[in-house]
DNA sequence: GATGAATGAGCTTTCATTCAT
DNA sequence: AATGAATGAAAGCTCATTCAT
C-alpha cells in the first residue's frame, strides 16, 4: 500500500497535551453555561468550542448534568472566594458591601457572565428539577457566607430598627442579582463602573445608621 | 343527508367561541413563557394547556418565535401600563419610584412571573439570536418611559450632583430586575413585601437630595 | 415561482389510509421483536419496514418499551388464544397436549417467530429490567391457563404418582419452549411436523398413566 | 535512576501474571455473553470485570465478534466435553440420555448460563448475521456428536419404527434447549432437579421400545 | 501489555413545523 | 378552525474501535 496515502483518522490524534483537553472542556463549558444557560448549551456547542466530538465529553463527565454541576461549582468557588477575600479586611457592613461590589465588578470585567451564572442558578434549578438536589447542596455551603455578614451587621447595630438579618440578606440578593444581570447585558465599561459606584452610595444612605452617629 | 343527524366529529369541533381560542392561546403562552422560559415552553405544552393540537397554533402564529413576541408584547404592555398608571399622580421621583415598586409588587402577586418575563427577555434574546431583532424594536418603545422619568428627576435637581439620567436609569434597572428575579424565586409573600419596603427606604436615602432640604 | 418545481416534502404526505400506518407499525414491530429481539430491533428498522421515519413511531407509542409491550400483548393473545381454542374440545390431558402442539405448529408455520416471542420474553425481561414489571402483569394472566390444565390432570389421576402439577407445568414449559426455539431456527416444514408428532408420542408414554389402564 | 525508587505507574502496571489476564478475560466474557447476551455485553462491562480498559481487549481479540466466538468455542467445548464424558460408559440410548441430562444439570448448577449459551447461539446468530458464518463452522464439529448417538440408537433398534436418527436428534435438541432455557429462568434448584428427573421418565416411555422387551 | 484520549456511527427521543383532510 | 399524521433536524448518550504514548 502506498504509504503516502492518508490513513484513516480514527483513534486518538497525536494528543495536544494530556490534561489540556480537560481544562479546555471545563473552561468552555463554564463559559457557555454562564452565557447562554443550560438548555441552549448543547454538547455539540461545547465540543466544537473545545475541538473534540460530543462523545469525548463523556470521557470527562458522565452526563451533561454533571458537567453543569462541575462548571457551577468552579464558578461559585471563584465568585465566593473573591467575595470572601473582599470582605476580609473590612470592619463595618457598608465597607464590606462596597468591597463586595468592587470584587463582583472585577470578575464581571474579566468573565462577564460568571456572576450571572451563580445568580441565575436558582432559575435554572426551577426549570430543571434534576439539577435541584445537586445544586442545593452546593449552594448551601456558600449561602451561609452572606447570612453571616448580615446577621453580624444586625448584631452590631449597623442597621435601622426593624431591619432583620433576613431582610438585609434579601436586599443584598436583589442588588447583586440585579447588578449581575445588568453586567451580563450591558457592555459599556463606564456604565458598569458608574452603576457600582451608585449602588455604593445607595447603600450608604438611610437604610443603615450612620456609623459615626453610633 | 339529513342535517338533523349528528355529523362526524371532524374539522373544527364546535369552537366554544370564535376568538376565544386565540385569547386562551395567548394567555397560556404568556404564562408558560414567563414561568419556564422559551426553550422549556414547547408547542405541545401550550397546546395542551389550551386544549388544542400543536398544528392549530399555526392558525394564530406563523411560528413559535412570533408567539413569543406576541406574548412578550402583551406582558410588556401590562407591566409598563401599570407602571405608567403608578407614576401618574406623583410629582417627585422618590414617590414615583415607590409607586412603581408597589405596582410591580401587585403584578408579582397576581402573576408571579410576568415581571420576570419582561426583565428576563434580554437574557432570552442572548440565548436565541433569532429573537433579538423583534424584541429590540418592542423594547425601544417602552424604554423611553423610564428614560423620561430619570431625565426629569435630573432636570428637577432631585438627584445628587454627578448623577446623570443614564446612571439613574441603570440603577433602577438593576433594582427592578433584581427584585423581579427575587420574586420569581422566593415564594414567601412577607419576605417579598419587606424587600419592597426596604428598597423604598434605600432609595429615599443619600443618593437623592432630601426633598425637604431642597 | 414555477409551479412545476417540486415543493418541499414536509408535513403529512397524502395519507395512504388513516389507521393503515398504525396497523403496519404494530405488524412490523411484532415481526421484528419476535425475530431478532428487543435490542436488535431498532426504531429505524421498524420505521423503515413501515415506510415512515423514526420520529413518527412516537405518534403511536410513547417509547420503544411501550411498543414492545404492545407487540408482546398482541402475540401473547394470539398464541394463548389458539392454545385455549385447542384444548377446548379435549377431555384428557394427553389429548389437550396434542392439540396444543398442533396449534403451536400451525402458528409457527404462519408466523415462525411468534411462539418464540412469547417464550423468549422471560429472557428479555432479565436483560431489560425496565420491561419486567409490565411483562409480569401481562404474563400472570395467561400463566394460569397452563396451571389449570396441569392441576386438573393431577386431580383426575392422569399422571403417575409423585408428579405434581408444578412439575407437569414445568415440563410442558420445557417442551414448548424447546419446540418454539426449534421452530424458530429450523425452516424445514417436514422436520417440524415430525418433531411435533414425536413429542406427542413422547408425552403419551411412561410419564402419564395409560388412560385405558386407569 | 535509582532502581529502588518507585517508578511512575505508566505502561503495563506489573501484570499479575503473564497469560493470567487472557484467562480472566475469556472467563468474564464467557460469563457475560452467557448471562446477558451479545448486545448487552459491552466491552466496558467485560473490561471492568477483568480490571483492564476496553482498549486492552484488542490485544487479545481483534474484535468483539472474535471474543464472542472464542467464548462460545470454550463453552461449547466444556458442555460437549461433559456430554461425551457422560455417555462414555453407557450402552443403551436411554441411559446415555439420562447421563447427559445429569451432566447438563451439573453444569447448570455451577455456571447457570453456559448451557443456555450453547443453545442460544443460534438465536444470537439470527440477530447478528456477522456471527453466522463463524458460528456455523464451530457448531458443525460438535453437532456430529449427537448425530452419532442418535444414528446408533436407530441402528441398534432402540427406537420405535418410523423414528429416524434425524428425528431423534431434533427431539433431543428440543428437550435440551427447552431445559436450558428453563434453567436460565428458574432459580429454584428443586424444581430444576425435578424437571430433569421428569424428562428422564418421559424419555423412558412409549417413544422407545422397552429395553427389557427387546 | 496496557492506558487513556478520541472518533464516528448509531441509538432513543424530542420538537417545531407542514399539510391533506 | 382544527386535527392528526408525518417530517427532518437535532439533542443527549453509548459503544466498538483506534492509536499515540
Amino acid at each position: 500500500m502506498n504509504p503516502l496515502v492518508a490513513r484513516k483518522k480514527l483513534g486518538r490524534p497525536c494528543a495536544v497535551d494530556p490534561g489540556e483537553t480537560r481544562k479546555r472542556l471545563i473552561l468552555e463549558a463554564r463559559r457557555l453555561f454562564a452565557e447562554i444557560g443550560y438548555d441552549a448549551t448543547t454538547n455539540r456547542l461545547v465540543a466544537d468550542a473545545v475541538g473534540i466530538t460530543t462523545g469525548a465529553i463523556y470521557h470527562y463527565f458522565p452526563s451533561k448534568k454533571e458537567m453543569y454541576i462541575a462548571a457551577y461549582a468552579e464558578v461559585q468557588e471563584m465568585v465566593y472566594g473573591a467575595l470572601e477575600n473582599a470582605v476580609a479586611g473590612q470592619e463595618v457592613f457598608v465597607d464590606k458591601f462596597s468591597s463586595m461590589l468592587d470584587a463582583l465588578a472585577a470578575i464581571s470585567t474579566q468573565e462577564p457572565s460568571f456572576v450571572g451564572f451563580v445568580v441565575g442558578v436558582s432559575a435554572e434549578s426551577q426549570r430543571h428539577p434534576e439539577l435541584t438536589q445537586d445544586l442545593r447542596s452546593l449552594r448551601s455551603r456558600t449561602v451561609k457566607f452572606l447570612h453571616e455578614i448580615c446577621e453580624e451587621a444586625v448584631r452590631n447595630g449597623e442597621v435601622n430598627e426593624g431591619i432583620t438579618g433576613q431582610l438585609l440578606h434579601d436586599m443584598i440578593d436583589v442588588v447583586i442579582s440585579g447588578l449581575s444581570r445588568f453586567s451580563h447585558v450591558v457592555d459599556d465599561a463606564d456604565r458598569r463602573r458608574n452603576v457600582v459606584d451608585g449602588l455604593k452610595l445607595l447603600m450608604a444612605g438611610t437604610l443603615l445608621r450612620s456609623p459615626v452617629a453610633r
